[in-house]
DNA sequence: CGGCGTCTTTGATCCCGGTCAAGCCAGGCT
DNA sequence: AGCCTGGCTTGACCGGGATCAAAGACGCCG
């Protein structure tokens, strides 16, 4: 890879910068002075970016790819936290934990992330309340987010959860019509996502299917009606 | 209860912050602008001091009794998310974020509570960023905290979780006698704190009480061998 | 004291979903 | 072509734990 003359690697990177939903918005000056403090780290599918409890180096955005946090217990075991794509910060909450990271985080595919120093980004916190009050939003949202699989995953089956995770990935724009799910990973990872293992998941799949709900095809998965599946949801929560 | 004078309520206020993780150390100054902003609310026991998806007020600080924070799915199952105590902050999110409060909190005793109101708070904030910091810190304890959990419950089964439980009662001081550890509230609650019911824990129980580990009394359980049950956690995880 | 509600325990039963094992398909390599 | 590897599916099995039901235990109050 060849490496760009300075300058040019700076006004990359602030770009960059400017697309992560933590920065949108801020002066230009600003943005300098935070691409100062990013390093460029490159990631082969399943490199590591950091273990539980390591020393803090400092928080991630997201620059291609795809970063699975997660965490494991003695038996192997994984359960998916969050999958960050490109534009997501992960890891802010360790910038002021001296617990070290909370998780591990796993590179799901070839990617590329930013690292923002967390010694320097402190410093400019603390002269910048706007960009605290900003990491403060980021972080509420991903602790809701957090309670929220928390809930899932003790209170529901994996037939409502599967359901519940087919309806997140169809919002907003809803022409009705049949909807079209890409995997962007494997099944296995979405199992773990969704906190039960490939065999029960692939079951669950071929339920929906002989109901008519769903059609598989490799890694797209099509729902045939949206309004049934959401009848459905509505019907396991009500009772 | 008597209306105390303006002046001597201030004091009292400006003493309970000072005793809360998150203020301590904070100079004198600062606790009076933040006493300002403060309310005092007193509740019953069964009492809610919010529902999830409310709009936010402020966050809280527990000045007396117990809030029990959780997730109620259709069904009417909680599920605890963590039960606060005097001294401790909850609903710090909840400040930046434009989803409502994430949870429920319910007084689980007759408790006294500190709200601290959002609006001026935030001014506060953007002008005073050390104390943006201290609340990053506090909120990524919490953070942790919940992942904590999230493996706990979907990485191990009721018996570890208990021995778990049990172990983190008892902490640092640890004269390696026998332990005794007295319940706060009913078992019903500890069963949903660890994410079962309340027929589980019970026989989870008896089966330690048959094997000589623990022996229980009301609401008072004795951790006969505190040495031995941490043997039992690590058999547990390593395998 | 007796009655009543809540909490707790214990037993019986059932089912969701995890594990093990086998077979299948597709893609990549030699 | 063959082979191998990794993902996916399906079947058989079984165990943890939820649920239902009933019987103590412990208040609390009139």
């Amino acid at each position: 890879m060849p490496q760009l003359p300075c300058a040019l690697r700076q006004t990359a990177l602030i770009a960059t910068l400017r697309q992560c939903r933590m920065f949108v918005g801020l002066p230009a000056e600003d943005l300098r002075t935070i691409a100062e403090l990013t390093v460029l780290k490159a990631l082969a599918k399943g490199d590591y970016l950091f273990h539980e409890g390591e020393p803090v180096a400092g928080f991630y955005i997201v620059q291609r790819g795809a970063i699975n946090v997660h965490r494991v217990n003695a038996a192997g075991k994984e359960q998916v936290i969050r999958i960050f794509r490109p534009g997501d910060s992960l890891a802010e909450a360790a910038l002021a934990s001296h617990q070290g990271y909370p998780a591990d985080a796993r590179a799901e595919a070839a990617s590329q992330v930013l690292l923002v120093q967390k010694t320097g980004f402190v410093e400019l916190l603390r002269r910048h309340a706007e960009l605290a009050l900003r990491l403060l939003a980021s972080m509420s949202f991903h602790l809701h987010d957090v309670v929220g699989q928390l809930d899932d995953l003790t209170l529901k089956d994996v037939e409502t959860r599967l359901t519940h995770w087919l309806l997140k990935q169809c919002p907003e724009t809803r022409p009705a019509g049949p909807m079209v799910i890409k995997l962007h990973h494997t099944k296995r990872v979405l199992a773990a996502e969704l906190g039960t293992v490939s065999e029960t998941l692939s079951r669950t799949l071929a339920k929906f299917k002989e109901q008519g709900l769903l059609k598989v095809d490799g890694s797209n998965l099509t729902v045939l009606d949206p309004a049934r599946l959401r009848q459905l949801l509505q019907r396991h929560l009500g009772e």
